[in-house]
DNA sequence: ACATAGACTTACCATTTGGTAAGTTTTCTG
DNA sequence: CAGAAAACTTACCAAATGGTAAGTCTATGT
């Protein structure tokens, strides 16, 4: 059976976003990109802004997933942050536009953004509390837990998401970069956080 | 004396750029925000492209002296590091929108983009030469010193420019929680880099 | 005094953009 | 099969956008 329309405008719309930005990205082009006319785009969603703000719903839920997915609530440690920051590297790798779209927003910080920053607090809540437990068991280091993972959050989306400074840096952006950026990272964070 | 008009486009167009990005701004806005019609800008810079690569020189002239002015060519070890991210924090709280378009134009990596990416070749050149050496003289951990940079400079950047994230962590951006974050990004760095 | 060049502004223009109105075709339902 | 709702397309439109052409004002050098 045929993907509906609506999902595949959502699909478009994310990835062009995710990577070339809002504005720069006209109902025109999504359209002519998938074939069909600019007013089917407006006929599902009744404005631009209100499918900014559907594409917004399924980055998160793309997101939340992602991590949901890679979460072990049994493990403990550094494993813990191992386990997330893969799953980060791997949705970076698969769907660079998902990391790509939340950064977009984190930084511009529109109207539509309330529910991705409620989502996000309430991941990073979640976080800070583990990695509270952490330090006080002593298995991290001490440090402002909401400060670490601000740190820890954008070591890992910018490497993920920074090809032009990877090959500023002399690497060339294939997976196997990837692959040996996400196991250096990893070595970074465990240096950092684990404590001697 | 006045300030020459060419001057204020640019700065103008560093900030309007920076911070909101390229396709956002039109000239219309650069012009009103000046005073003076988008005709005026045209006179200076014959086409929006062309002020985009002027206001990128202007980018780059400016992140080079802060942190030249930064860098002690005498420190060893953690130290200059240290100077560095300080340096970078108050370029950050001081003039966002330079890093704003740094990270505008490395993300996008259009035609403009050739300067910037190798201005910061030379430098992140410097700075791999400088890290292997302290690597090799044991004040480093041991890791790739490409990838190295590649996480600091993604944990320095973000911190320092991701407000929105700041604030779903809980964390007002004001200038007292930048203190912070760049006391807790230092410390951080100094427990992945310096060894035992 | 006067031509000249620099630094603009006013007046347009073609294209693109988000959006509306009014059909037309397809699909479901009674 | 009737008809109504869903899923579109064709035809527009007003505003915004980057850019051109031509005129105006002012300083400057001769």
């Amino acid at each position: 059976m045929p993907v509906p329309t609506r999902e595949r405008i959502l699909d478009s719309s994310l990835a062009a976003f995710g990577l070339r930005g809002y504005d720069s990205t006209s109902l025109d082009d999504l359209a002519s990109d998938l074939g069909i006319t600019k007013q089917a785009i407006l006929y599902h969603f009744s404005s631009k802004e209100h499918l900014l703000t559907a594409t917004i719903e399924l980055a998160v839920r793309e997101l939340g997933s992602a991590l949901a997915g890679a979460a072990d609530p049994q493990a403990r440690g550094f494993q813990r942050i191992e386990d997330l920051v893969r799953a980060t590297f791997s949705l970076a790798a698969r769907r660079p536009e998902v990391l790509g779209l939340v950064r977009l927003v984190t930084r511009q910080g529109g109207t539509a953004s309330g529910e991705l920053a409620s989502a996000m607090s309430v991941m990073l809540g979640e976080a800070v509390r583990f990695v509270e437990t952490e330090m006080v068991a002593g298995r991290f280091r001490r440090h402002d837990p909401r400060m670490l993972l601000l740190a820890v959050y954008s070591a890992v989306v910018g490497v993920a998401t920074e090809p032009e400074v990877m090959r500023a840096l002399g690497l060339e952006p294939d997976l196997r970069s990837l692959v040996k950026a996400r196991r250096e990272t990893i070595e970074f964070l465990r240096a950092a956080l684990t404590a001697d």
